[in-house]
DNA sequence: CCTCCACCGGAAAGCCGGGTCA
DNA sequence: TGACCCGGCTTTCCGGTGGAGG
């Protein structure tokens, strides 16, 4: 009898494998050449240049939307810099990268500084990740730069992120690293921030603004030709010769990240995973219908995180719209999702929320994607929102069931 | 043309947990 | 340590409103 997997294991043997280096599809990858940002790449590495004779660059703030490139911008620039540095024999500047969205605080934001100089305790031990006042670490930073005239360039991706969170901290962290140049004696510090808001702007602090806002590089989206130059590239290096034959698999991922505002990140994710269901089921080529498949997948996918972070009220909110359109109601009116919400609060013994605050919850989840609202008005009968979900109620079901409590309830509200 | 429903959505104030400072 | 402040969440209050029915 034929072993199970056998099949299977045979095809990688037989190098017939779908990927040849899948890495090449990850949003960290950098590759040797950046098609279609030039004129970015030139602004900033013009920019930079005078790291390489030891004066203090300009700061930057480059904006763009999600999978523009900017992150992959900056590192490639900073790459080609220190090389360039080496290369000519001249005092390399010191690069950090730092992504906000996963460093909130300022305490961690100095530490991983601190790592990536190899600054360390007055003992040689590496900076602890709690405990130190932010004053210390401070020092500790300042002291490590300060042992030779450096220059460091700071990548923060998705700053924005800083302010989101917490505006006058963010700004705090922001002001204090901005500050840090006059308290140093011989080194200085630049800053590239990222943001993928363009509003992002608004919510900085003037003192900021100002040193942080020296420069601005502005990073359009790729239309669809110029993510198909991309994907080709990507294509090449990522799969192995004849995986993808067919030429319309890739004019189809380029056409559906070019409606997600020419998204590149979200053309290689959906490549990636098509492949990977590819090779899942032992298929030797990727096809239009992989595709196809993989947009279904990442889709669920983001949903179901959506779903999943939220708050348990809204998920209250969610469920109870749910149960309605279980029910067969196709429109849901803002009074009886209320009352609906109501009874759900109750069997999940959570506070009541007044309709005040439920219609602002409705309108979060719109926000979201999650559900459909039109305000309208019935005339004699009011004026209110009409609900709709925005998922499938199947997908919705199994994701609700899958939160214990609200699986609990379910049958009990359901009917 | 007016009424009046049933809610919208802005403003403001209260509550609460966490952080700061003397 | 306690007084104080801050920001997020929530409630309270309320003026506003599109259009079916009279």
């Amino acid at each position: 009898m034929e072993k199970p997997l056998d099949k299977l294991f045979d095809k990688f043997l037989q190098g017939q494998a779908v990927f040849r280096n899948r890495n090449a599809l990850r949003p960290t990858f950098v590759p040797d050449n950046l098609p279609f940002r030039d004129e970015q790449m030139s602004r900033i590495g013009s920019i930079l240049g005078p790291a390489l004779k030891g004066a203090p660059p300009s700061n930057i703030l480059c904006y763009g939307k999600t999978g523009t490139g900017k992150t992959v911008v900056a590192r490639y620039v900073l790459k080609l810099l220190v090389q360039k540095a080496t290369q000519s024999a001249v005092r390399a500047p010191l690069t950090a990268y730092v992504n906000c969205r996963i460093v909130g605080t300022n305490y961690r934001v100095l530490k991983r500084l601190c790592d990536q100089v190899d600054a360390t305790m007055p003992d040689g031990s590496e900076v602890p990740f709690t405990g130190l006042p932010t004053d210390e670490i401070r020092d500790i930073l300042k002291k490590e730069l300060d042992t030779d005239t450096n220059i460091l360039t700071v990548v923060l991706d998705e700053v924005d992120s800083l302010l989101k969170r917490d505006v006058s901290q963010g700004n705090d962290i922001l002001y204090g690293l901005t500050r840090m140049n006059s308290e140093l004696e011989r080194s200085r510090i630049s800053i590239i921030g990222i943001s993928n808001d363009l509003k992002f702007k608004e919510m900085l602090d003037p003192r900021v603004l100002s040193t942080l806002g020296e420069e601005e590089v502005i990073f359009p989206p790729y239309n669809a030709v110029e993510l198909k130059g991309i994907l080709e590239q990507r294509v090449a290096m990522a799969f192995s010769d004849d995986a993808i034959s067919d030429e319309g698999v890739i004019n189809l991922v380029g056409a559906l990240a070019a409606q997600e505002h020419g998204d590149a990140r979200r053309a290689l994710d959906l490549l990636r995973t098509a492949g990977e269901l590819a090779e899942r089921r032992g298929d030797d080529s990727v096809t239009q219908e992989h595709v196809r498949e993989a947009q279904k997948v990442l889709e669920r996918d983001s949903v179901t995180e959506a779903i999943k972070t939220l708050p348990m009220q809204s998920k209250a909110v969610l469920f109870a719209v749910y149960a309605l359109a279980k029910q067969g109601q196709k429109d849901i009116f803002t009074g009886e999702c209320f009352n609906a919400y109501t009874d759900v609060a109750r069997a999940l013994s959570l506070d009541t929320l007044t309709q005040r605050r439920v219609s602002d919850l409705i309108s979060e989840l719109d926000m979201l994607g999650l559900i459909n609202t039109t305000v309208i008005s019935k005339g004699r009968y009011g004026r209110t929102k009409k609900i709709r979900l925005a998922v499938g109620k199947s997908q919705l079901g199994s994701i609700l069931d899958s939160d214990n409590r609200l699986s609990k309830i379910a049958k009990e509200v359901l009917d």
